[in-house]
DNA sequence: CGCGAATCTTGACGAGTGTCAAGAGTTTTC
DNA sequence: GAAAACTCTTGACACTCGTCAAGATTCGCG
């Protein structure tokens, strides 16, 4: 573990006091998720993962204790950039149909632009199954994730002068199930997945409203 | 390979010429589930596998070229067996209320007895968005998990007097989503994770429905 | 019984893993 | 400009992995 200057006194608040660190890690992660999203959680090696950045492998365990906490703290990293990407989509939509279809835009957008992102998560998931370790940041992240989902909907309810059908977290899972579905599809090279896709969220989301007040 | 005896006289088809082989398999097969149910698929290797079994780490290689073709011969073997669960559902209802009352049930009763091999299941899924080779089994598998459920959603429509809303993909992804969130609760402990399952499924199902016709 | 084929065990191989320590290189500080 | 702190590289360690070959064991049939 390094020795952690306590820097006693914070008075250059411009640049470089220990908060170098910070950046050197996220340049790491940034560099790291390109490796995971490529080759999965268990076949990225730290070796591998340093190869395909500008740092040697050894240089990992000076910023991250461990492989799991690397793998976490990009995980986490990489989260936090795209647990907003609807936020555009809630702000902007003028209408029920309107919010629908830029929705259903922008999730077929995700999976083109950033599936590698997208199967890493789901890897991740799956192995929280099994590793106690895991778990708590994967059920952090999950919550975020529904709670995403549920200021769309939301949003939804509310430009169709309406209330929810379903609670949060079956929402969540839904969106969930068919998302993964067409990200499967579309790894698969299965014509037609993202379209479904689309299709499928247009169908879907009337269903979730209550009738009409 | 095995020196493929062609027995020309397929004389005796009561037991042994060489399906004794297919015998074996199956009991290694249903070992090494147990095994890749605890650990996952990156982590249980064949000493693992082996030394939960009544074998030696090197038979693996006499029934199986390789340890990808283990693996799908296993979740494949299991799979078989678990397609056809909701099927008495389907049989012995006899009103649309039973019907979603017995399939919640039956939902909650598997994720309690058999979740090691469910998280398998999605390990192995999750895999395959990053492993070509695995990509066909776990797709057959899907379709055939999607045609499990479209059986419970139209026998469910059909005792209601109506037809399913919407499309067998889009029913599988939606459950697909509901139940792998209720599995990560049941991993993870949290109380309620069960009842909640049941209940989602019970407020869901109606909403699968075209309005009466 | 006895022989040959089928079945299984054992032990080894090379490759790849995470981890870490020792030291080289770089930057900061006095 | 020297000393101290920080940053990074290199090389090695102990270990695990899948695979396979050589031999022991068991089985089936004449």
């Amino acid at each position: 573990m390094p020795p952690m200057t306590q820097v006693a006194a914070p008075k250059s608040p411009r640049r470089t006091p220990a908060d170098k660190h910070d950046e050197r890690r996220k340049a790491l992660a940034e560099s790291a998720l390109r490796t995971l999203g490529e080759l999965g959680y268990a076949r990225a090696s730290l070796r591998e993962i340093a190869n395909n950045s500008e740092f040697s492998h050894g240089v990992v365990h000076y910023y991250f204790n461990d492989k799991l906490e690397l793998i976490v703290y990009c995980v986490r990293y990489y989260k936090q950039t795209c647990v907003h990407r609807y936020d555009g989509v809630v702000a902007e939509a003028t209408s029920p149909d309107d919010l629908v279809t830029r929705f259903g835009d922008k999730l077929v957008e995700t999976i083109v632009e950033e599936a590698p992102m997208h199967r890493l998560w789901y890897d991740l998931r799956s192995q929280s199954m099994f590793e106690e370790s895991l778990r708590e940041a994967v059920t952090q992240i999950d919550q975020s994730l529904e709670d995403m989902i549920a200021r769309v909907v939301n949003r939804y309810a509310e430009l169709a002068d309406t209330e929810p059908a379903i609670p949060a977290p079956v929402a969540y899972g839904m969106f969930d199930g068919v998302f993964q579905q067409a990200l499967l599809g579309y790894l698969n090279g299965r014509d037609g997945a993202l379209d479904d896709l689309r299709d499928q969220v247009v169908g879907l989301m009337p269903m979730l409203l209550a009738p009409k007040r």
